[in-house]
DNA sequence: GCCGGTCGTCGAAGCGCTTCGACACTCTCC
DNA sequence: GGAGAGTGTCGAAGCGCTTCGACGACCGGC
């Protein structure tokens, strides 16, 4: 392979048509009759003809790529912001766009970088903040965005979540169904409470309305992530409350930890404790017993982003506010 | 903000010089007097001028992205992924270049795909198999590429790693030193020895090479992720071999499992069981006791990576292999 | 049989940048 | 004081693509 790439104009050439027919082939943008765009595709396919990137950006003013922001934080379960990113890619594909990936190291220069430079046509944001950094730029810029959480002031934004208030309360109706009246939840660390983290404290707020709603005793505690803290965490909870017999776990990496803490607390997990998590589909059915779980849908939000996105590229009006539906499924622990 | 944006030969015009002198003082590829430079980038923080990414990928051949891909595989730990990726991101800005992020649905034609369009300049490969689909499209391209991980055929590719072979005897003599003379080796699911991933299989030949050269009693055996299955697994291994007291565990998914089997089975960590993990620091760190381990150099690896596909991108000449070296963190749990 | 209206195709003008060769200077050295 | 060797700058030719306007060919309608 290798040596010189092939041209647009060696294709017409080869194909005995002009230049500017092979780029109407390619895009559709003008009617042409099925004879020639046959001898067209053929030529493109004998020749291994790919359109180079960079000269169809500068034609066009499209780059085919959307830049997907990272921060990589402290707190934030990884595998979980993997899977949007996974998700992000495969529906950018769908669209025939690529995914430039930035870290926060830069800071929002990163984002100026790539918008002023053209070198993406839109951007996905995730894991927003309540009073995030990125927002104000993002306001500025000319290249739409899709942000994946809700910042404080949503205003003219594009944000996309699961609807975390309404997982939290499903959460606890589930419990309530199930004849429990004593309940806790276990969040997330208290640094993801302290720096505004919207998820954490919407299902907070969720989980304590609900509550109150049903008429149940429930409590909602920051849960951090090793053993011994969450150990710790349990041991208090049931001491202070030893007729508490449901528990909602809104904490990936503490997850397991807290159901090992139940056993050596000798509570056995539903029996005595009924468990609920709000986690990715994997990690519930991974641990023991198999969890009873309101999901993660990230392949879900991770593709109606890029769908948002894409529709404000084309000029179509999306809604500021895309919540998705909690489903709950039921396994082992409740 | 937005409007259309500036472009070199506004500058040029506002700098009251040609646009080629512009552009020969951002890449600095001709000498520009001092006088006639502090003029040029007095006009573009004036204008706040950015060069167009198309452009400049089009005339000068480079996009100046390189292309990471990012399998997503089953068995994989995706937060040591996630740092790698990281790393690599952070790595390749300080060579001026961006970062596309590249997943394997689209199997080895979204290699072929942004390669051919001149869309990245380079290729970074991450979680290499040790019979992998896409190596031999590597050697067919024209862009260079480096692998993080080894395949079965390393010859002619650029391929840098941990030492993982070193790596498990390592944790070998660190256990040997220890007095520890009947030890085992936890390592990846079945599965991911199966598929002949590298980095597991050269784990266990270290492993395996130094308990023979320190003539220990010692056995390697796959681990899954859940905890029942660590649980049996543990259980079963210490019922064979009462008076093993030594384990390695190379499998960060199943670490917390093995501990909190070693708890439930009445096992002290390290007063009956001493236990040295391969793993990053934050996961040893975090468990309880904190581990010994040798930890896995995700910044470095990335790092260097980065380095070496930017020395070929250059032309200058690279080695084939390169191997870090393992280091050993002493913890709680030896 | 001529007019207006598609339909299918072409040629050319950019898109914003890099880079090459040329040129006008200024030094330096014999 | 003139050849030779830098310096610093400019103009123009692309890089490979999209898109606009133009135009011939063909259609049906009166």
């Amino acid at each position: 392979m290798s040596g010189r790439a092939v041209t647009i104009s060696e294709v017409a050439k080869h194909a005995g048509v002009a230049v500017s027919t092979v780029s109407y082939v390619l895009s559709g943008k003008r009617t042409i009759s099925a004879d020639t765009r046959r001898r067209v595709l053929d030529s493109i396919n004998a020749l291994g003809y790919h359109p180079n990137a960079g000269a169809r950006a500068l034609a066009s003013r499209r780059s085919n790529v959307i830049a997907l922001v990272l921060p990589l934080r402290a707190g934030m379960h990884v595998p979980v912001l993997m899977r949007f990113a996974s998700a992000v890619v495969t529906a950018a594909r769908r669209f025939d766009h690529d995914v430039l990936l930035l870290t926060a190291d830069e800071g929002t220069a990163g984002i100026r970088r790539v918008a002023a430079s053209a070198l993406v046509d839109a951007l996905v944001l995730m894991d927003v903040e309540l009073d995030d950094r990125r927002v104000p730029l993002l306001r500025e810029l000319a290249e739409p965005s899709v942000l994946i959480g809700f910042p404080a002031e949503p205003a003219g934004l594009t944000c996309v979540d699961l609807d975390f208030a309404a997982a939290g309360a499903r959460c606890v109706e589930h419990l309530a169904e199930r004849g429990h009246d004593e309940i806790a939840l276990l969040g997330a660390p208290s640094v993801v409470y302290e720096r505004g983290t919207g998820f954490a404290r919407r299902t907070r707020e969720g989980f304590v309305e609900a509550v109150d709603a049903h008429g149940l005793k429930g409590v909602a505690l920051a849960c951090e992530e090793t053993f011994d803290e969450v150990y710790e965490t349990v041991r208090d909870l049931l001491l202070d409350q030893p007729a508490l017999s449901g528990l909602v776990v809104h904490n990936e990496a503490a997850v397991g930890h807290v159901l090992a803490a139940l056993r050596q607390l000798d509570r056995r997990v539903p029996h005595d404790v009924a468990v609920v998590a709000i986690c990715p589909d994997d990690v519930a059915e991974r641990a023991s017993p198999p969890l009873t779980s309101v999901l993660i849908p990230a392949e879900e939000v991770g593709r109606e982003a890029v769908r948002l996105v894409m529709d404000k590229l084309e000029g179509r009006a999306v809604p500021d506010s895309t919540l998705l539906a909690p489903q709950l499924a039921v396994r082992a622990s409740t």
